[in-house]
This record gives structure tokens, sequence and C-alpha cells, in this order.
DNA sequence: CTGTTAGCGCGTTCAT
DNA sequence: ATGAACGCGCTAACAG
């Protein structure tokens, strides 16, 4: 298909015969500019449905006005919430973005962060892949002061902003909630050790133990790589063990939903038997049965305080330094933890 | 923050005293060059490491490699899937694309539009908002030949290429399947009579009952805004009726769902009572209790079709006559549904 | 083999 | 109050 073609200043200026730089004044309200030939321009313009070309203005003032995000999925709510809050920021403030998903791969992550630099976007929000363990890409970016912040999912290696919810505490306050309800014997249901989600979060698990004196060689720690398979091998496992928890812990929800899963097909009862709690508060987490306790993480006002932030620098509104947010999660306590009178 | 400063072919050409337009034929592989020159350059430039800038070689030519694309929403599950095929597609074609989401509102999905090509993307994917009835601003694009299709959300009014599902098989499929099971009241929870889906999926019903012998005067449709309250209502008012329904088909997932709470707060068993379906075949529909029947929306094949047709015209591979593909829905058969040994 | 010229659409000089 | 010239980064056409 042949685009159709663009009206430009130049022709507006043929048939009007007057100079580009007149069209381009007018259409740009400049004072200095006679009443008639700026209506003439104007109208002109507009009758042969003239739109501005922000591509020539972005490489005239070598600003595109647009940023670059990249995450490892779109399809998650959790991303997509973040996306949209990025998207209606940067919208309310003039820019575009472009977004690429890294599908979870490092190599299709550095391939994302070469083209959007290709593009000429003016700064970059990144989520990092979960293969993502070396960061010489961003290191590149930072050495050619290329503005970016990390969200979410991001590393320490790198002296840039980040946005990031307090994983730590907010698995604090749900294995806390667990303890005081009365459980005792509490598992985390974790997910690859290097990821730094489940190094975080089981920091705060630890933490909760310890405030109610279970030393951490107590912890029940069970590692999945989150596949369909593993996360069922480690809960059936976890089901034939002589002293088996009395409630889990799961560090993200769809993992706890299917965890949930798994026990009710195996005539476990939740809570009764065993109590599970998740992290993210995912919008099924409110509708399955029994509803499931989780941690609130604030998906959508990370992205505009992300993207805000990000532009605040490009703007110079801040300085550079970087900072580091870290969002309040809150506990959001459902029927899949409450503790039954008896037991 | 002051962008680092980007090194141009220029810079390049200076610094080893060569031409401009020497340093372009050597970075893009000019076989009438001389060997030796064209190493020199392609080491320079990876020394200093030099990044091919997209958008001059857009405005040269007059093609951005960009798709823009318009959704009502980002964080609805089947939204981020359309996008997510829509982006892995692009990004396979050597485009990248920028995203907008209108918010369901009317004014400014017609803005989204108005950026979008003032950007310059070489086309777009639109899905319309709710509040969008009249389609100027679509004339418009078509009138300036500036290639775009439509998904999902789609109008008639404008002869361009669309992809949608069978929205009225799908509805009739679930239909029909609850009338096998053996219901016989069936009521159609409806969203506003204006969209294009509600009026679809009605087609469907209607015909599935007129197949089991119900004349369209003993249909049972009730109308809702799609708010919470009103969704409420008109449950709890059809819960009143004397000879009420003792089958719901939800016009969307996530009304069948809040339907669902709703029943069951009311003391009513599902499907025993009241049998229950729904539509899209959103991942909470899988978990909630008990599970949902629904039809199932190829979401991400959408995006994927809708993207690489749009390319393919672009490309000029297929022509431009407008198209409509029609993907198939497949009913998801689950325990909301199913008929009890008794009543 | 390589350099010069011109132009993509725009806006900012600097003239007039 | 308006026009001409120049440059943003790149490449195709034309010269040598």
């Amino acid at each position: 298909m042949k685009k159709g073609h663009q009206v430009t200043m130049k022709e507006i200026a043929k048939k009007l015969g007057v100079s580009v730089s007149t069209v381009s004044r007018a259409l740009k309200d400049s004072p200095e500019l006679h009443a008639d030939t700026k209506t003439r321009i104007v109208e002109m313009a507009k009758s042969m449905n003239y739109q501005y070309n922000l591509l020539a203005q972005s490489l005239r003032i070598s600003r595109s006005k647009v940023l670059g995000v990249i995450v490892p999925e779109l399809t998650s709510h959790f991303f997509s919430s973040n996306i949209s809050g990025i998207q209606d920021t940067a919208y309310k403030r003039g820019y575009n973005i472009m977004i690429c998903q890294s599908n979870e791969s490092f190599e299709q992550e550095k391939a994302n962060v070469r083209t959007l630099v290709s593009s000429q976007v003016d700064g970059l929000l990144i989520s990092l892949s979960r293969e993502t363990k070396s960061y010489e890409h961003l290191q590149e970016l930072y050495d050619r002061e290329i503005p970016f912040i990390m969200f979410d999912r991001v590393t320490e290696e790198i002296p840039v902003s980040k946005v990031t919810v307090d994983d730590a505490h907010g698995a604090y306050l749900v294995v806390h909630h667990l303890l005081e309800q009365g459980f005792k014997k509490i598992a985390y249901f974790s997910g690859p050790e290097d990821l730094y989600i489940s190094k975080k979060r089981k920091e705060g698990y630890l933490e909760a133990l310890k405030e109610f004196g279970i030393p951490e060689k107590e912890s029940r720690v069970y590692i999945t790589d989150l596949t369909f398979e593993m996360n069922r091998k480690i809960t059936l496992d976890m089901l034939q063990e002589q002293d088996r928890p009395d409630a889990i812990f799961a560090m993200i929800d769809p993992l706890a939903v299917e965890v949930m899963m798994i026990l009710k097909e195996n005539g476990v009862r939740i809570p009764e038997d065993i109590a599970l709690a998740g992290f993210t508060n995912n919008p099924t987490s409110a509708v399955v049965e029994p509803s499931l306790t989780t941690v609130s993480q604030p998906g959508y006002e990370m992205g505009q305080l992300a993207a805000n932030h990000l532009l605040d620098q490009l703007d110079e509104l801040v300085s550079d330094d970087p900072q580091t947010f870290v969002l309040l999660t809150t506990l959001v306590a459902r029927n899949s933890t409450k503790k039954t009178p008896k037991s």
C-alpha cells in the first residue's frame, strides 16, 4: 500500500506564494507576523489537512519525545498495569511510548535496547528479563549517557534510578500475618534463587520468622523454576512430609493459585489443613475459592512514578543522581489464611 | 538530564579524513569500496560506539518503520494479548510499535490518532473505544490514505480490513451448550446495546434459542452499562422474578464473574439453581469456583494476524482491498454449566 | 573507488 | 513583516 502523501509546509507555502519560514511561523502562532497572512496560512493548512511532522521536528532538535519501554512480557497484569501508568503519564507530558517485550530472554532484551536506542528514544524504562544476569548492555547505556531507569525487576549493579516495591517488607507482612493467625510451620515457595524478588521476599519471610522466635535453620524453603511441572512436584513432595507445613507463602500469585488447585485436588482443605498466601494481588486472586490472601503491589502507580521521574530527569526538574523509590505494599488478608476456631 | 551525544557518520568521517558518503557506504557494506577503507571505517565506528540513527533514515525515506496501536485499555488480558501478538510480529518484521490507550474515551481516541499520525507511523491498528459512535477520525485516515486496520472493536462504516472473532457464533455455541445441557430459560446479560459485540452476541443467542424452538419474544435480555452497581441491580432484579431464568449467558467474563459472586452471596447454587457462562476466556475464569464455562478468543493470534496483514499491505504483498478476517472461537465447557443429575 | 551535491520537513538564524 | 540560508543525520545520484 502506498502511503498517502502528507502535506508539508512547503506545499502550503507554494500555494500561497509565501516562504516556508512564514508558514512555519504562522503555524506556531509567532507574534511577529501580519494577522492577515497568518489567518490565510492557518486556514489553508486546515483545508489541506496539514499535519505536523514530528519526525522532522525530532531530527532537528535531537529529541524524539518518545520513551522506550522494555518489559519481560506484556500479558501479565502487573506489567500491563505498569505500562498503563507509563503511557498515561507520558501522554500527559507530551511523550509517546515505544514498547518492546523481552519475553524473558536476555538476547531479546539486548536487541530491544539496541532498536530503541537506534530509534532515538529520549529515555528508557526497563524491567529486566529473568535471564538477565550480566549488565553490559545497561552499562553501555550508562556510559553513553542515555537516560534510563529500571522498575520492578532491577539490578543494583548500575547506578541509575530505580522504582521497586518493598518486596522484603511485603513478604514480612504476609508471613507475619500467618504467624499471627496462629500458623506455626510456614513454608516459602520460592522462584529461582538468583532472582531479585526471590531473595528479597525470602528476607522478609526470615525476618518475620525471627520475630516469632523461629531460627533460620527451621525455615522451610522450597525452590521451583516456576514451571507447572516443578510447582506440582514441590507441592506434592511437601504433602508427603512427616512434619508438613501448615501454611504456605508462595512468591507470586500465579504460583499460589496453582498450588491451591493442586492442594484442592488432593483433598487438602484451605485454610483448615494448610493456609496459603501469595504476592502481587492479581485480579484472579480475589475470585478463587477460597479467596487468596496476598500483598498488593501498586503497578499503575509504579508506572506513573517511573515515567514521571524519568521525564523530570529529562526536563532537568530533578538532578541526575540516582534515586531509589520504594513503593509501599499492603497486606490483603482474605479467606485462604483465616484461622479457623478449632485447630 | 542532558542526553549523551550520539556519534554520527560525520564525526567518523572527520576523524578518518574521508567523506560522509564513504562512511555511509562502508557501514552498509557497499561492494564498490576499497576493502581497507571499509575495515578502517567499520572499526572506527565500533570503537566510537556508533549507532545508526533510524530517525534520520525515516525522514529520508518517509517511512518510519513504526506501527501505531490504539486500544481501549492496556490492562485487560485480552487487549494485552493482542498487543503481545502485534509486538512480536512487528518486531520480527523490523517494525516497532507505538502504543496508546483511549481509556474508552472517544476524545482520547481521536487525540491518539492525531499524535500517531503526527509521529509518522506507517500504519495503525485500532480497536475502538466504547464511546466511539461516529467515525470522522477514521474516515479522515481513510481519505488521507493512511493505512490502518481495525481489530476486535470494529465498525462496518469504514471500508478497511478488519480482524474479529466470530462473536455471533461464539455466543451461539455457548447458548446451544446451555440448551443442550437441558437448561430452558436462558438469560442474556448484555452490555450497552449499541456496542458491536452486544449486538453480535445477541444474534448468536437468539439463533440458538430459535434452533431449540424458542421464539425471540420469549428471549430474556438484561441490559447493563457494565458498572458494578448496574450489574448488581439487574442480577438482583432477575432473582426476584416469578419465573426466573435457570441459566445466564453473560456477555463478557468479568461480568460473569461479578454475577457469580452476587449469586453466591445470595445463596444461589451454580449450576444447580442457575447455570452461568461467559465469553472471552480470561485467566480468571478457569480458577473461579465453580470454574466458568466460556468462549475462548484467540487474542494473541488476532494480534499476529492483524499485524501481519497490515504489514503485508504496506509491503504490497497483498492488495489493498479490505478484507475481513473472522477468527474462530471455541467453547470452553466447565463446571458452571454442568447439568446435575436431578432437576 | 571516493567526493560533492541535493533533499527528506522543519525552525532558527540573519538579512531585508 | 517576510525571505533566504543553513543544518539536524542520512543516502542516492552524479562526478570524477
